[in-house]
RNA sequence: GCGCCCGUAGCUCAACUGGAUAGAGUAGUGGACUUCGAAUCCAAUGGUUGCAGGUUCAAGUCCUGCCGGGCGUACCA
């Protein structure tokens, strides 16, 4: 808390010639609460003065004078420890917790800011299968972080809705298709559709397997594929409502499990929405002097840093996916004028942000230095990669229909007259899937196992869900109002010193996932809040005899029940009062 | 080959800008529900932080070199 750093800054530079910011940066907390509050390590002012620091540490800890705030300074080796009042400590915490209740750990910092994510960017005509979960579920996180920051959001789920796969499903589709009435409002109409079968996106998923099969055997498709894609990008009108078809159908598919996940997008401008300014595009790098074409294809060299070429234009005409982006960087600029765009996509395309980056700072914006790549590791599975190409994925759908179903067996189990089971099952459900994305760092690899994913035991989010419910439950029991004043002096069992400082923290932690686009700062922070909450309540009585005592824990309970509630909302779970 | 990323307990992972004794979960073992929710808690066990150097008062953290793994490396995204 500022004032108690404010203070301790105050004290200190009486005594040593250190500016405000300095010691702020060097002040940290001891390893164990017992040690002190805060401290001061003396190595780097030891290093200007020629003493030792452990002296000077003894020095200080004499000189200095404790007041109200600060009550007691030690020393302990080098260290100089500072124990404030804990009384004021609770009283600011528990207060500052009530009074912005579901607003706690929010801040301005972000305020006036826009901050552009592109997250999830699925490709249409295909299922979204569990590897596509990261995306959206870091994306939607970072999001909220930021939106509780004061940030101005905008989430862009850029479509993967172009490239030379749709003209390769054109071709299925008219070749082995002919069953299939596709969904565009052109057909819809017609008599005859009810004796065909409607197209789906598994049907969509077949022809595209089917393809790359026959293509193995049969050169001849790939080049069909070509002319159909190019076809498309004429805007041919038969190729055009036929990729819209695929779309329509997509889309039903994917707001139905974003929905489920709680993920909501600003914009679904995809690939395809820059169309029609992919030239000027090109026109800008080309006259920027970037260009050459090499084996008939239009490149942009970047050997003098040590990269690949940047491919803008394939042998054949059409354009490619870095084409794309960087058309699509130059419209959010012109359209949103963000301060900071982030790309929430794994880290297999490093390579690709880093080119298409350079290509913008050739260019001669100022503002790629905004853009940042927000890698993560790859989802592995036992059997290897997964491959939509040979059709071998686990569908997302499927993951949540089963964790919902475990977590609605165990509820009938536990509590089998729970009032709305089945909301709550899916929220639990849902919700473990979410944490367990968002527990670990994003640059680690994750291996897909069921029986680690659907075990609700231990480091997951339906702990943090259960501590959540316990504490509502504690809440209900104790029935009156929730006291907003008690006696802090009655706090001093050291789990209950232990939570204060973990609720203190709250805000920080938030600051902090934030600028490192790494919610599992957040979800880890919960994991600890919650594991120090259940052994402090294993071993001491919230409702106890003691009136005074008993209010002053229910404002401590009132408040860490907000602080948990606050912070599954950010990283996009729900907090049930009851499960 | 080259480039980027990662190596911490059997397994999965923490450790804020380099800071005091490297912490959790999980599996296995033993224990705690007539008291506020046992999806919980407690205990014991589990480590030369891949290896070797270097920088520093201080290195899991920074630098160099090895070893191991992942990803990428021109017309897919």
């Amino acid at each position: 808390m500022d004032i108690f750093i404010n203070k301790i800054i105050t004290l200190l530079r009486e005594k040593i010639p250190l500016p405000a910011e300095t010691i702020e940066r060097l002040l940290e907390a001891p390893p164990d609460i017992k040690m002190g509050d805060y401290a001061f390590p003396c190595f780097s002012i030891a290093k200007q003065l020629g003493k030792d620091p452990k002296k000077i540490a003894t020095e200080l800890s004499q000189k200095l004078i404790p007041d109200d705030t600060v009550i007691y300074i030690n020393a302990l080796g080098p260290y100089l420890n500072f124990h404030i009042s804990k009384p004021l400590l609770f009283r600011t915490v528990l207060e500052e917790i009530t009074d912005k209740g579901a607003f706690y750990g929010n801040s301005d910092v972000g305020k006036g800011k826009t901050i552009l994510i592109d997250y999830s960017s699925p490709n249409i005509a295909k299922h979204l299968a569990v590897h596509h979960l990261r995306s959206a579920v870091i994306g939607n996180a970072i999001y909220n972080l930021h939106k509780a920051l004061g940030y101005t959001c905008i989430g862009i789920n850029h479509l993967g809705d172009w490239g030379t796969q749709f003209g390769q499903l054109i071709v299925a589709l008219k070749k082995w298709g002919s069953d299939y009435v596709t969904a565009s409002p052109e057909n819809s109409h017609k008599q005859d559709s009810t004796k065909k079968e409607k197209l789906t996106v598994s049907k969509l998923n077949e022809l595209y397997v089917r393809f790359h099969k026959e293509a193995k055997v049969n050169n001849a498709l790939e080049d069909q594929a070509r002319e159909w894609f190019k076809k498309l990008e004429g805007g041919d009108k038969e190729a055009k409502d036929t990729w819209q078809s695929f779309k329509e159908i997509s889309l039903i598919e994917f707001e139905r499990v974003y929905k489920r996940l709680g993920i909501r997008f600003d914009s679904y401008a995809g690939e395809s929405f820059y169309n029609e300014m992919l030239d000027d595009t090109l026109r800008r790098i080309k006259d920027s002097g970037l260009t050459e074409i090499s084996d008939e294809a239009l490149i942009v060299n970047l050997d003098k840093y040590n990269m690949p070429p940047c491919l803008l234009r394939k042998k054949d005409e059409a354009s490619l996916y870095a084409t794309r982006d960087i058309c699509a960087a130059e419209y959010r600029k012109r359209e949103y004028n963000f301060d900071k765009m982030i790309y929430v996509v794994g880290s297999e395309q490093r390579l690709h942000f880093r080119q298409f980056f350079k290509v913008l700072e050739e260019m001669g914006y100022e503002w790629v230095h905004d853009c940042t790549h927000v890698d993560f590791g790859l989802v592995k599975f036992k059997q290897g990669k997964m491959s939509t190409r040979e059709g071998k994925v686990i569908l997302l759908e499927d993951l949540l229909e089963e964790s919902c179903r475990i977590a609605g067996e165990i509820i009938a189990e536990k509590h089998p007259d729970l009032e709305n089971k089945q909301e709550v099952a899916e929220s639990v459900g849902i919700g473990a899937i979410i944490f367990s994305e968002l527990c670990t760092k994003r640059v680690k690899d994750v291996l897909f196992d069921w029986d680690v994913i659907l075990n609700f035991d231990g480091e997951t989010g339906p702990y943090v869900q259960y501590t959540h419910a316990r504490l509502c439950s504690v809440l209900r029991k104790y029935g009156d109002q929730v006291p907003t004043d008690a006696n802090y002096d009655l706090l001093k069992e050291d789990d209950e010193l232990v939570i204060i400082k973990q609720l203190e923290c709250f805000p920080h932690t938030l600051l902090r996932a934030a600028y490192n686009y790494e919610p599992s700062i957040l979800s880890n922070h919960l994991l600890d809040l919650c594991s120090t909450f259940n052994r402090y309540y294993q071993h001491h009585r919230i409702l106890t005899d003691k009136k005074e005592l008993r209010k002053a824990r229910i404002l401590l309970v009132h408040s860490i029940k907000q602080v948990i509630r606050n912070g599954l909302g950010i990283l996009g779970l729900k907090s049930p009062e009851k499960m």
